[in-house]
DNA sequence: ATACAAGTTCAAGCCAACTTGAGGTCAAGA
DNA sequence: TCTTGACCTCAAGTTGGCTTGAACTTGTAT
């Protein structure tokens, strides 16, 4: 049994950011002691998992979906590969956006937008995600 | 000489978006024909770094820091090095979720957020994170 | 019994990143 | 020349994800 503080201090949520999670139904307290909420320790992997999702640009709706309070799965298998394909994707972007970071921090062109080995990478990256999705999302380029 | 329009629908970027960004100093338009705003081919390369840069996570401010309208970098070497340092970070924690979330797909348990091997999986990307990060930013959890 | 620290509620506020809407302007075709 | 439609500006509105503040309630320590 944990109360707000440690579960905060653990997972590194303000309060705040946890009664709010609470509030939308991402997690939930096991009761109270008076007035104060008692976390079961379970609630520490949902964090884990909040907090990765979040990382991989999942919103707080979505993460609900996928982890429910009842802990019961609303996606089938076929929308949770789906999830994992568009992150792989994603992985593949970053990656060559690092590799491209990483070029001009070394490069010793004046621009580094104007270097053609900073534009190969960066059109290289867009070329897989033209690749890899099937409709047109709002933020994705394809020239 | 591109038009909004034409950059549009290259760009997948609405024109409101478009606009958007001239106004806060992200891309440029070169001139005018009439009212209407005109783009060297340049922009686009432009575009897809904000893009990818996006799905990076960095928000508009940091990206304007990073390619400047002018083209000029402000940030050195070291700085761009971390933050590919810290999109490799990225990286790992996806590769993990991405990995978790394949496992529930095809795991028979009733309730995933109970499986051993998902758990298991979950707390080694949060190891790994809290081995990568120096200081402990908002949304970070190590139990 | 009383005080206090640590929690609580609820409404309102805040920031980033856009979108929307109302009303204006211009270049090109009929 | 006149219309049309594509673009323009500028202010205001929207959404997601929280934070903040004011006023209230408790279990524990003195």
């Amino acid at each position: 049994m944990l109360d707000i503080t440690e579960l905060s201090r653990l997972s590194g949520f303000s309060a705040s950011k946890l009664r709010y999670y609470e509030e939308i139904g991402l997690i939930k307290s096991i009761g109270r002691r008076g007035l104060k909420r008692l976390y079961e320790d379970e609630v520490k992997i949902r964090i884990s998992v909040i907090s990765l999702a979040q990382t991989a640009s999942f919103s707080l709706n979505e993460i609900k979906k996928m982890i429910g309070t009842e802990g019961r799965p609303e996606f089938d298998a076929a929308t949770l590969n789906e999830k994992a394909d568009s992150i792989d994707a994603k992985i593949n972007e970053l990656a060559s956006l690092s590799k491209g970071l990483r070029h001009i921090a070394n490069c010793t062109a004046e621009h580094h937008l104007d270097c053609p080995r900073f534009q190969r990478i960066m059109r290289a990256a867009l070329i897989k995600r033209s690749k890899t999705r099937r409709t047109r999302p709002d933020n994705t380029v394809s020239y």
